[in-house]
RNA sequence: CGGGACGUGGCGCAGUUUGGUAGCGCACCUGACUGGGGGUCAGGGGGUCGUGGGUUCAAAUCCCGCCGUCCCGACCA
């Protein structure tokens, strides 16, 4: 690639719409170009990052045995109308009519096609395990597309699918893309983290997604100090204390606490009142008051939450767990059209009685005593206790994590980070297979379902990830195996002679089997060209400029910025 | 959907308060100089000022509507 010729114009500006660093370069640096929100242009140097991950993608899938097809993006509505998820899919589906006005959706993900495909093709257990896979273009219509390439509304993804007719052939086909995907992200030259994740709107069991650490990702997780513990903070779970004897606690009591609106002033007044001991926040019991709503449901049903005082509810880890279901801030309309819920005074004493849905944090342990609402104005109500003054419909993770909370596995200490999700594994189990009825004979004549594993890989958000780990405050900084040329040849100078020798130079690289970028302009000042080759970001910058004279060029690697001289010859060993 | 900001050559911005010939930097073209860190000088091409309406002798600028974008929160590879 000469760049006197390449499509590429770099910009010394950064565009005014970006935000990260990695769209800020890959427009700076010419890679791609904004088209509409969330959608991008991909230019030659960008097209090249892009396939070399594709390259290794395929390379990996196929080695563990993996065959690649290829869907459409253009679905008819019937497919998704089949497995419920043109209703659930909501807003974020891309739908459109053709000239008859039959509907047809833009596919976001393929679960769909891959089961009829194979319920199509195959019908007994010998044709059993089997694993697909497609490097594909996919379309969600994103409520807020977000930094470039990292979340478009068009993107490509690659996603695999694994068929088997027993458990243990799900549990051996997941642990396969688990091991590729690991080899995958190593070679990629990734810093990431292996999470405990939820399954989200797919459903299904055993989940894991796999995290590029860096301050600019938009997913949350926790990783333990002291063991390998790591997860999404929708996943995660914190230790608890153990449950008690719900007998020991004095009986409850109803307190007059006026001008108590919230906890810290409930506590203030909990400790005028001389009740032979200090309270904090962690005594007493928030109840939340959110609001729930069923995919395709058009009404709200009331969701009560209780967690220790000095905790906030995490409103998304909640949604993590209640997907498919919508999950809300219930506001002062809600709780009037509820049925009796006193504001800021709710105790669980007396829901059961009021018929609303009723769950606790798992730190609200059997046996714990608090000191809550008395579901009157001004009052409260001291030493209610789960398993004796109230039993809740159930537990779920709701407190919102803090730095330094417990590990559930091994009592250290969680540490919180940020991440981009760059891929997921897991085990979808017979979902889709049941509502495609997706069945293999087995060998007794009778037909079994069979069962499904899901993986997602998202390759463009990989661009992004990979340069939002590696750049530098001077651009771009690609690990060898996806950068779009191993070289960067720079010459400059005056005169013909640096030209020449690098036009030999770079034949010579080129006859190695080295792929080489050569910035041949003539007129085009050095500091203009170091500039440009620093922000493409090529792993080697090679300079033939003033040393020829002596036969000698620069060789610079662009990470660590180390320079040294090499004779002519010996530049393609140098390099390789 | 809630909150905030913005819309002026390809890109980044000023001009809007106080209405009066559309400007600057980058990029691009021509010429000269320069030639290892975004160099200098001279000349040049390119803009329905998001859009529709209104006020006015006159609107990028004032008024009303609409559209779009970006950022922060509720959603996800």
């Amino acid at each position: 690639m000469r760049l006197s010729r390449l499509f590429l114009r770099t910009l010394r500006d950064d565009p005014a719409d970006a935000e990260v660093p990695s769209h800020k370069l890959l427009v700076r640096a010419g890679y791609i170009r904004r088209v509409g929100p969330g959608i991008y242009s991909w230019l030659p140097l960008g097209i090249a990052v892009l396939r070399n991950i594709e390259g290794v993608v395929r390379d990996e899938m196929t080695a563990l045995g993996g065959q690649e097809v290829h869907f459409p993006a253009l679905i008819p509505r019937e497919i998704f109308e089949a497995s419920g998820r043109w209703a659930d899919y909501g807003d974020a589906l891309f739908r459109l009519a053709d000239r008859r006005g039959a509907d047809y959706l833009l596919g976001p993900t393929h679960e769909e096609l891959f089961t009829l495909l194979v319920k199509g093709e195959y019908s007994s257990y010998k044709d059993y395990p089997l694993i697909l896979f497609q490097i594909q273009t996919k379309y969600r219509d994103e409520p807020r597309p977000r930094a470039g390439i990292l979340r478009g509304r068009e993107f490509v993804m690659k996603d695999s699918y694994s068929f088997d007719v027993s458990d243990d052939g799900l549990a051996a086909a997941y642990q396969a893309h688990r091991d590729a995907y690991e080899r995958i992200f190593t070679r990629l030259g990734f810093d990431y983290r292996i999470v405990f994740a939820v399954s989200g709107a797919m459903g299904g069991s055993a989940s894991e997604e796999f995290l590029a650490r860096t301050p600019s990702g938009e997913d949350t997780f926790v990783e333990c100090d002291s063991c390998d513990y790591a997860a999404n903070t929708e996943a995660v779970e914190i230790a608890v204390p153990p449950p008690s004897d719900p007998a020991v606690h004095p009986a409850g009591t109803v307190l007059d606490t006026p001008d108590t609106p919230t906890i810290e002033t409930l506590v203030e007044r909990l400790n005028t009142l001389d009740m032979g001991r200090t309270f904090t926040g962690a005594d007493t019991l928030k109840n939340v008051v959110l609001k729930t709503r069923a995919p395709g449901a058009d009404r709200w049903q009331l969701l009560v939450v209780g967690v220790p005082g000095d905790r906030e509810v995490d409103l998304k880890r909640l949604a993590g767990q209640l997907e498919p279901v919508e999950v809300a801030q219930a506001d002062a309309t809600d709780l009037v059209a509820g049925p009796g819920l006193v504001r800021g005074y709710i105790g669980p004493q007396v829901l059961g009685g009021l018929r609303v849905r009723y769950l606790v944090d798992p730190l609200v342990t059997r046996g714990s005593a608090w000191v809550t609402g008395a579901n009157e104005v001004d009052r409260h109500a001291a030493f209610v206790v789960r398993g004796r003054d109230f039993e809740p419909d159930g537990e779920i993770g709701a407190v919102e994590i803090r730095e330094r909370d417990p590990c559930a596995r091994c009592g250290g200490a969680l540490r919180i980070a940020r991440g981009i999700e760059l891929g997921h594994v897991f085990q979808l189990g017979r979902k889709y297979a049941e509502a495609f009825g997706l069945q293999a004979l087995g060998p007794e004549g009778k037909p079994v379902t069979v069962t499904m594993g899901s993986y997602g890989l998202g390759i463009t958000r990989a661009v992004a990830a990979l340069a939002e780990q590696t750049h530098d405050e001077k651009g771009l900084c690609w690990p060898r195996s996806v950068a779009p040329a191993d070289v960067h040849v720079v010459a400059t100078g005056r005169d013909d002679a640096p030209f020449q020798a690098a036009e030999r130079l770079v034949a010579d690289l080129v006859a190695d089997g080295t792929r080489v970028l050569f910035d041949d302009r003539r007129g085009v000042s050095p500091g203009v060209k170091f500039a440009d080759a620093e922000l493409l970001g090529m792993p080697t910058i090679v300079i033939v400029g003033r040393g020829i004279a002596k036969g000698v060029v620069e060789v610079r690697d662009r990470r660590t910025g180390e320079r040294r001289d090499v004779p002519l010859d010996a530049v393609p060993a140098a390099v390789r």
